[in-house]
RNA sequence: GCUCCCUUCGUCUAGUGGCCCAGGACGCUGGCCUCUCACGCCGGAAACAGGGGUUCGAGUCCCCUAGGGAGCGCCA
């Protein structure tokens, strides 16, 4: 039988991290078993869901490459069938009219709270010939059997059992005749055949009642497979608090969608002792008997490592590219510096996330408009201006612009000077970059350009001059 | 409250009764490299939640306790 798998999101909010990680899993599993992968948006309830979750869904999705052979499904556009299935149900004495209020109930919750019990619905409509009263408003529930037990297999927690009689008649279809959630997987998981049902723990718990509504349907259930939730770095659970609210959220940060994708899969699966994976390693070796059980917390840091193991490895051109979108996101005239392919080739090993490089390069491209002050104190001082005399003499001599033309100048000046090539390395980074870090001093000065350089010289030497008569 | 789930270094994890006085990774930390930062390389500290069993032997099996989480919605 063809693995078929889906990702069902609700767009009341936005795609965050734990729902791209169940998205992941099932995609992995699809991909893995050459399945069908199927995205369903899950939209009955009207009044929170929103046409920019929607689209923000769809973008994180595309942003990750995380492709899908079938939908987007709305559930929205299959009313129909969850009435068909409803009625079906109500034939057959699986599901039942009613009447009770919203009052009623929840005095009735409440009740059963106060003796200690479960806060479930006590079965007052469950055996009514006729309505209280003509055309009264009424809900539907499904009839759960009232004894016996049912057992899950589920794929990551093991066996896990409940007892029927600890699960009440939950409804599906609301007064307005809308199905609710319950229902509407299960017809759904019937309807597109899923053979794999791969989603956050936090549906264990439906999954009884979801198998009961199966079984009146006589249909086979999809196999489960339960995830554990992400927590946040504090180890509490994801929150706004967090920061990060939507996975576009990492790309607005600089993050690469292979770091993310390679973070979250060692988020509750592993494959030894392996931390790095390509999306093909990733298909080739995952397998859902290999997710943890436990919740795991986010961590940050791995994930900077991450991207910016992938930032030295990855494509050059792709990522200048990204990285030249990114300045100009930061009002950055990429037009008045080196290309965004030479800039990054000089500083992918040093930042690990593409803004933080961008804002980092500045220099390249702006006029210094002040030095780092402490960086000033440091090294634009007296002794310096004769090493940065002596540079700018030879930088003048230079024709060839080139890695090692500026350098061998730099030897020739501090050889002749008998200084260390620290010694007028930092003069002249902070002459050229205002401040007292920057890539090494010859691809600094080469980036800039040999004009740019020596009127960073001069100016930096006036600087010097200047602040001497200053006491 | 009731039902269900979870528990190895700070964090992500390896580990399926002896290979573990517990391995890897991030982070932290000492050093090397070095024109700064970074990269890279070498080293270090750091964990089986607690208690009972079972067994010749337990991180690994069983029970209890504690802690954490989820569900109990006319939300999904």
């Amino acid at each position: 039988m063809k693995v078929r798998t889906r990702f069902a999101p609700s767009p009341t909010g936005y795609l965050h991290i734990g729902g791209v990680r169940t998205a992941l899993f099932s995609w992995l599993y699809a991909r893995r078993h050459s399945g069908v992968f199927i995205l369903r948006i899950e939209d009955t309830d009207r009044e929170r869901s929103t046409q920019a979750a929607v689209d923000a869904i769809l973008e994180g999705m595309h942003w990750l490459n995380l492709d899908y052979d079938e939908g987007p499904w709305f559930q929205t556009h299959r009313f129909d069938r969850y009435k068909e299935v409803v009625g079906q149900l109500l034939d057959a004495g699986h599901a039942y009219r009613c009447y009770c209020s919203k009052d009623d109930l929840e005095r009735m919750r409440s009740e059963a709270m106060a003796r200690g019990d479960k806060p479930k619905y006590d079965g007052t409509c469950r055996n009514l010939v006729s309505p209280p009263s003509a055309g009264a408003p009424y809900v539907v529930r499904f009839r759960n059997p009232d004894s016996g037990e049912v057992t899950i297999e589920d794929q990551i927690q093991g066996l896990v059992t409940y007892q029927n009689k600890e699960l009440d008649d939950l409804i599906i279809a609301r007064a307005d005749g809308t199905p609710t959630y319950n229902l509407t997987v299960v017809v759904d998981d019937m309807d597109m055949a899923i053979t794999h049902v791969i989603r956050g723990d936090d549906h264990l718990n439906n999954t009884p009642r979801q198998i009961n509504i199966f079984n009146a349907l006589k249909i086979t259930p999809p196999i489960y497979a339960h995830v554990p939730m992400i927590l946040g770095p504090d180890g509490k659970k994801l929150s706004k608090r967090h920061g990060t609210v939507s996975v576009l959220q990492y790309r607005d940060e600089g993050i690469l969608p292979e770091a993310l994708l390679n973070y979250l899969v060692r988020l509750g699966w592993s494959h030894g002792d392996q931390e790095v994976f390509s999306r093909e390693e990733m298909i080739n070796l995952f397998d859902i008997k290999d997710v943890n059980k436990a919740a795991a917390a986010l961590n940050p840091d791995k994930l900077l490592w991450l991207n910016q193991h992938y930032l030295k490895q990855g494509d050059t051109g792709r990522l200048a590219d990204l990285l030249g979108d990114a300045m100009r996101e930061q009002g950055i005239t990429v037009e008045l510096g080196p290309n965004p392919e030479d800039l990054f080739l000089v500083q992918r090993e040093r930042f690990n996330n593409l803004i933080e490089m961008a804002n980092k390069s500045r220099c390249f491209y702006e006029e210094i408009t002040n030095y780092d002050q402490t960086s000033a104190e440091n090294f634009l001082k007296p002794e310096a201006i004769e090493p940065l005399r002596r540079l700018q003499q030879e930088f003048e001599g230079i024709a060839d612009w080139r890695d090692e033309t500026i350098h061998s100048a730099l030897t020739t000046v501090a050889e002749s000077l008998g200084l260390k090539l620290g010694k007028i390395a930092q003069p002249l980074r902070v002459a050229l970059t205002g401040a007292a870090v920057s890539p090494s001093i010859d691809k600094t000065a080469r980036l800039l350009g040999r004009e740019r350089t020596l009127s960073r010289l001069k100016r930096a030497i006036e600087f010097i001059e200047g602040s001497r008569i200053i006491p």
